[in-house]
DNA sequence: CTTGTCTTGTCAATCGTTTGACTGTATTTT
DNA sequence: AAAATACAGTCAAACGATTGACAAGACAAG
């Protein structure tokens, strides 16, 4: 059907040299004279040959392929963080020769367990899991086996499972020292608990309010939903304005969840800072075009991409064989938080 | 370092068959027995055995895998239609035991043309290429060549390269008819020309609306940005607004920029519809929460990938060798249209 | 002149499957 | 009873690279 596939044979015939050589020349080895590389390269590019994949991962017990299985939500693609985060493993990646395999984790993937077929089969070096959420279990039959694996975004507590994932603790008391700071001792807080590093933010927050030396803050929490959308966020706020009308600040987990805090706020007539503070967390594009503009927590999901392929280049290269990272965060303070009204 | 694989060789010399046969078994070839089948089977479950991929792709001739190139912009993760195409490629795929290898169209995987390396080197046995816009002229490598390659979403006049595609000139006519039938006969149009889909359908709507049996429509176009944006369509209004104020619809190329012309009229008091109606396409989620809910013309992006990962299936069974199929789509009227008003 | 060292290239084994051709029985047909 | 057909499994030749061990020649040192 197809013109018949050139090979190294070819090659090698061609320009007089053995197969060896001419894939010596293929793999840059220095043992080879310019010279000879150049005769080799020129036959090569003629024929415009690439070297068979199978052949070369066969021979060289190497697929040079990174898995990245991702969340199977309807709107995953649309989430802020994914993009983000497969951009920076994807430039990583290519950048070292690597390919990505796209996987999603669908309740078939799971139930078949192709995340180890794929590992067993060396059909991937190595694979990447992108942040689910707290019941995903499965996961934990990675403990202790030789395979490389990065939970990206995400954390499972009790286990040695290797993970690179903003560090949403620090997020928490960043966000609290700055309400705190600014007087407020009635805080509203809409959290998202169906993920750890959701529950890990919670907790440190409670507990950075409880602790504060200044004198600590009384803390009234409600769950803004397993979507963190806007919606959650409107709706969590009609909660909490009923279970602490005196609030003076409104924490969201997330930016969306914010957003629909001060479009609550906006449609009830309260007056963002001067009556509630709101703040955000993860930094998305609209938080600056908001007005007011959105005081949060940037997370830094491009960044997490990048590390989280860093470690997995270091534990295919031997150099490392775990990781557990948390990646700084950093705290943007801009029109919606504000002194704390005097009541 | 890690537990030598177990491979074909010791299923075959645990279960007491030949090579052969496991590999026959694995296969699921009819010539095997069931006896047979399920003693084999055994042990490789008892093993947690699965065939190496290179091997098998090696003597198989097929990766299965399938190539997504998807445009280098931004933002593009989050771009509306990019994460449907891919649920429907990925989920036919999956479902026939494909993989997904993604790609993004960087200038360096261009300029070493990487596309055509992962098909020489057979590491994908097919390519899908997402959206890209007028300048993606590189493509047109592929004409006359047998490898598998489809344009998704995409099209390029004058040439004979593979395309599964929305089609927009019917999605244009629809909307003039819509439009022409209200009794607009000025109209303004918000247009999209940095890709030939947009080309096309503004084409289409132009000269629907010179031709209308009732009497031809006056049309205004203005162009909508490079990057289809709420924000462009907000400028876009503005300058169609002073071109021609006596317009009665607008018609914009895309839902976001829909969003924008029903902004700028907000902000400038135009009732919607009853001064203005206004009319998108694509039929995003936003658009039925919109106040008023925002007539517009739905494509179907997830159908795309299922159909264009259908045609591929199809190529790769030598079914076919070629396709150019344009998708259907559908008006869906909701409350930004009306008809016209008499001045 | 012998020995040792460097360079540069080649040999040949190996990676783990798939698959067309073949073999040896058992069963059916003539 | 002989011939034809099915059935179930095995043989062995690919598939197209990589790579450690080896070799041949040039050159320098002793």
């Amino acid at each position: 059907m197809s013109a018949k596939c050139t090979t190294i044979k070819d090659i090698a015939r061609e320009s007089g040299f053995s197969l060896s050589t001419v894939s010596l020349v293929l793999n840059n080895h220095p043992r080879i004279s310019k010279t000879t590389r150049d005769k080799v390269m020129e036959v090569v590019r003629r024929h415009n040959y690439y070297p068979n994949s199978a052949a070369r991962g066969l021979a060289s017990k190497s697929s040079y392929t990174l898995s990245v299985v991702i969340p199977n939500l309807t709107r995953v693609f649309s989430d802020i963080y994914l993009g983000e985060i497969i951009s920076g493993i994807y430039e990583r990646a290519a950048s070292q020769g690597y390919k990505i395999l796209l996987d999603i984790a669908t309740d078939d993937f799971i139930r078949s367990r192709e995340y180890l077929k794929l590992l067993v089969s060396r059909r991937t070096d190595g694979m990447f899991f992108i942040g689910a959420d707290t019941h995903a279990d499965f996961l934990r039959e990675f403990e202790g086996t030789f395979h490389r694996f990065i939970l990206v975004n995400q954390w499972f507590p009790d286990t040695k499972l290797n993970f690179v994932c903003a560090d949403y603790g620090a997020s928490a008391r960043l966000a609290a020292a700055h309400l705190l700071g600014l007087g407020h001792r009635h805080i509203g807080l809409i959290a998202g608990t169906n993920t750890y590093t959701g529950l890990k933010f919670r907790d440190e927050f409670l507990k950075t309010c409880a602790e504060w030396p200044a004198g600590p803050a009384q803390v009234v929490w409600v769950d803004g939903g397993e979507e963190w959308s806007q919606r959650g966020g409107y709706a969590a706020t009609t909660q909490l304005m009923q279970k602490a009308p005196a609030l003076t600040a409104i924490m969201a987990a997330n930016d969306r969840m914010a957003l629909g805090a001060m479009r609550w706020l906006a449609d009830n007539h309260r007056e963002i800072p001067e009556e509630v503070s709101v703040m955000g967390a993860d930094d998305i594009d609209l938080a600056s075009y908001m007005n007011p503009s959105l005081s949060t927590i940037r997370h830094d999901f491009y960044q997490v991409g990048i590390e989280s392929c860093n470690r997995m280049l270091q534990m295919l290269r031997g150099e490392i064989t775990e990781c557990s990272d948390l990646l700084p965060t950093s705290l943007v303070v801009r029109g919606s938080t504000a002194r704390a009204r005097k009541d």
